[in-house]
DNA sequence: AAAGAAATGTGACCTTGTCACAGAAAGAAA
DNA sequence: TTTCTTTCTGTGACAAGGTCACATTTCTTT
């Protein structure tokens, strides 16, 4: 199980051809259990993780937890907890990716990381980019073409600056 | 929440545009707590349910399982350790849907069903299946005919019955 | 039979993912 | 500085599959 100290990890999916699916992400004094599927047996799936940052983590090793997990109802209560919140943000992610179009999943992207990180020039590759909304490097390329014509970014080699961020929200 | 007694509820999510993406199907005998997102804060998405039958269901009002949780822990661990099946069923789904082409999912889609059912005759309507796959009515008539056309299977207005399960699997 | 409803067929179009490169910008090495 | 290499970004062609707008067909009901 892991626990975030600094940095910033994201969960995703791989299918066999390699197409990734991101899940959520996790910050600095998150807990997340899906690492914790070998203990938590109603887990029947495999999710990868990457960090997007330097990251320091804790590793809470299996058996610790699966100890713990037998011994104390409370935990055991806790971990499923953790889970149906992990539950909650998949849902989200899934109802970005089913039901948005790629223009409003950027924009809403592009919004909320200038909101995360304080600047409205976010640090990213379109290729990053790509990853953390589930599409591709290409289409993000061209979306973002779209939005620099428009005059709502200006673009840089690996960054990018909102430059009217009221028609990005009305996306 | 909800037992099932008998027939079949399909769950699935719906987007402002009217679109569904189906999360699972609960059969005779389970039991689902997603109904109960007012009891578990955590669940903080909306799903909705149809029965794809007639069907008979227990409902168990959400004041009484709020009580329950509160009283006794096992009971607190046995709902949140549902929730995390579901997640389990909604990752399945959500892979297949994401990194499946359609024609292998509605191959699946139909060994499954002639495996559930006992009979090589799937009585059901194209819309139906989409619905299950979370796919388009028109995309499934056309994957259909493509199938009948190489001999796959048999279509009758109302039913689909396999001929060729073993090329069906080879997808 | 006739009318109506339900199921299916079809073509056109749009979005987006995929593939295959080409060009540009930044860093590293010389 | 020049050159080489790596990392980004741009672009065109294509394919899959969702959407829309109807046309047809088949079944039910009256």
């Amino acid at each position: 199980m892991l626990f975030v100290l600094s940095g910033e990890i994201r969960t995703y999916l791989l299918s066999e051809e390699g197409r990734e699916v991101t899940l959520f992400r996790l910050y600095p004094g998150e807990l997340c259990v899906l690492s914790a599927s070998c203990v938590i047996s109603q887990i029947t799936f495999d999710t990868q993780m990457t960090a997007g940052s330097d990251t320091d983590v804790l590793i809470i090793p299996a058996n610790v937890i699966a100890a713990l997990k037998e011994k104390n109802l409370y935990v055991r209560c806790f971990l499923y907890e953790l889970a149906t919140k992990r539950f909650s943000d998949v849902m989200w992610a899934m109802q970005q990716i089913m039901f948005k179009g790629l223009d409003r999943r950027l924009a809403e992207f592009l919004l909320a990381e200038a909101e995360r990180t304080g600047s409205d020039t976010i640090r990213m590759t379109h290729e990053q980019i790509a990853q953390h909304i589930s599409s591709a490097r290409e289409a993000v390329a061209r979306m973002l073409k779209g939005f620099s014509e428009d005059g709502l970014v200006e673009l840089r080699r690996g960054a990018i600056t909102l430059r009217d961020k009221n028609r990005l929200n009305r996306l």
